[in-house]
DNA sequence: TTGTAAGCGTTATCAC
DNA sequence: GTGATAACGCTTACAA
């Protein structure tokens, strides 16, 4: 409605100087030394004219966008179930705000317009990536990688020069087997969260078999299914399991979310956890430890994980030195009841 | 790291036209004929030199930033559990995808950086806004109606001129604490979503009330208590209200997620749902189905209201002609086991 | 310490 | 149909 957007060229008429002046004051630019008078000035005509510089132009000047982008590649129907993501988004906002940038959010579907990330990065939109649950069969994010683009992975992707931030999902899902095997469990089933071209499905699952092969018990197939983020999943698979007719005692599902189904199922069948079956999950979501009964599970620090991984790609932004780091963050695993009795 | 990004000018040279030229092909610019010929030779010129317009240039030429904003107002800490956003953000890049448009996402808190995105605004970083959760405290958003700052709600602010997608809260409310009145309850305790002034929350309390005045049942005030959009509000304030010696044999809790904490708590009094208490949710969400037991809940039509929302911002930001529209979806009670054995 | 002026890469209004 | 040429609003050498 409003006619007149406020320049800087309106400020600088008002405070009686530059436009040059006006912009050094509001950016508060170093090794440049602004009277206390004129600096005042700039301010307070700024400040009566209600000025808030055009991004657009600011960002075609400067060359920055001042917008990080938080990209995820899942479906998007996956997305709706993800309870990860608004922590991640907190974490992120944190970091982002002290930076005075702000978070453009997108998610790409694996199948389709992989390529809309990259075109985000090439036009300049923003200013570096932040890729969440990256895939070993993207070529958009290897091209990224070829043209430099500043980019960090929440995840890892093994032989990529990337940087990232991750736990070692190998060796949680192996501790959290374990304790199941310490628990006297010796047929154990397996749920994945996700497919295993998403290298955390890939690894969670090693880890079982890591443990497995530890404890000196049997890889069986036939007692492992494939998640697929989200609750029906779990249900699907674990209802699977059940009517398989290979018995088991215990279940390691690599994602609460999944688990949670994978629960809905075992009482539909009417058994109890965690007297016929015990439950261990990955990820410790909020709601964990309110379920019935509250679920042992590996806690994973996913807001640190975002903070971490912010922090890294905003480093690069501003050195130009990528650290070219890979940084782990540890787990821990949350014992709750749905394995039984209390140990430890 | 490459020194040189390619620019509608190099595309024209290649192209052997102009950058006008290049500009009219790539936009697809009505009203103005190209001949096939020049144009296929553009296209591939653009195709040969990956080229890709600069976000900021555009935005500064034609004043439009293509990109949204949704913005949430809750403390970092809520967010965390809201399962609700991920729906959101799902709906909405459905949408604004199909324009070719972003989002760019942001949570401000009550209490500070109100103005964070009046700012936003007018530094035309973003089109136009979907504020989600809107307070009647909320100067910023009043400022942004003064300017006639492209704005849709979803929720709703009555007295105000923004346009809005919403339900009919209180409606809602009403209907689902009727059930549990027709189940027979006559003390029924009411846990709301958040305080009183989302006006989300103090609608479904509304809805609360008009369902005990028609079933001519007396309003006790005892019985009433104030979630905080998280899980472990529900569980403080269920044990709140199970300590409190007022006894009451059903609750309505107008949050999916605070309704799971109140479970926890009723569980950990050795209490029985829906046998000693009968509970009904509001949001449905994703997991309220998985629950044990399944949970009675409002179903809210997330997806759609934020697709609606975003279709308006669009209409809006297009036509220049505020529809000026407030729309309401419908809701469902859906029936499932925390009241007890199936009606219907 | 402050001002001048040259970009930044598009879009859009004109003539040609 | 196509091509100069202004904007668009800011940053940033470079001058003064």
């Amino acid at each position: 409605m409003s006619k007149k957007p406020t320049t800087s060229q309106d400020v600088a008429k008002l405070a009686g100087v530059s436009r040059t002046t006006v912009s050094f004051v509001l950016n508060d630019v170093k090794g440049i030394q602004i009277s206390g008078d004129t600096r005042r000035k700039v301010l307070k005509a700024a400040e009566e004219l209600k000025y808030v510089p055009n991004a657009a132009a600011q960002a075609l000047a400067s060359q920055r966008a001042k917008i990080i982008g938080l990209i995820l590649t899942r479906s998007p129907h996956h997305i709706a179930t993800d309870a990860f993501i608004t922590q991640i988004v907190n974490g992120l906002l944190g970091v982002i705000h002290q930076h005075d940038m702000r978070l453009l959010f997108d998610i790409i579907e694996p199948e389709h317009q992989r390529k809309a990330y990259l075109q985000m990065a090439r036009a300049k939109r923003i200013d570096g990536i932040l890729l969440s649950g990256p895939r070993s069969d993207d070529d958009a994010l290897k091209i990224l990688g070829e043209e430099g683009f500043p980019t960090v992975l929440i995840g890892q992707l093994p032989g990529t020069g990337f940087c990232s931030v991750d736990v070692d999902n190998r060796a949680a899902a192996k501790n959290a087997v374990t304790h199941l095997v310490n628990l006297g469990h010796d047929r154990i089933a397996c749920i994945t969260n996700a497919q295993p071209s998403y290298t955390a499905s890939a690894d969670r699952l090693a880890g079982y078999k890591d443990a497995l092969d530890e404890a000196g018990l049997h890889f069986d197939e036939s007692l492992v299914r494939y998640g697929d983020f989200d609750v029906e999943s779990g249900y699907v698979q674990m209802f699977s399991l059940l009517e398989g007719g290979i018995s088991f005692t215990s279940a390691f599902v690599a994602s609460d979310t999944v688990a949670l189904g994978a629960k809905a199922a075992i009482r539909d069948h009417g058994l109890n956890i965690p007297h016929d079956i015990a439950l261990v999950g990955f990820d410790d979501l909020p709601f964990s430890q309110y379920t019935d009964p509250p679920l042992t599970t590996v806690h994973l620090p996913v807001v640190e994980l975002a903070q971490q991984g912010c922090n890294m790609l905003i480093q690069i932004l501003q050195n130009e030195h990528p650290p070219s780091q890979h940084t782990i963050l540890s787990t821990k695993l949350v014992i709750r009841k749905s394995c039984g009795a209390n140990q430890l």
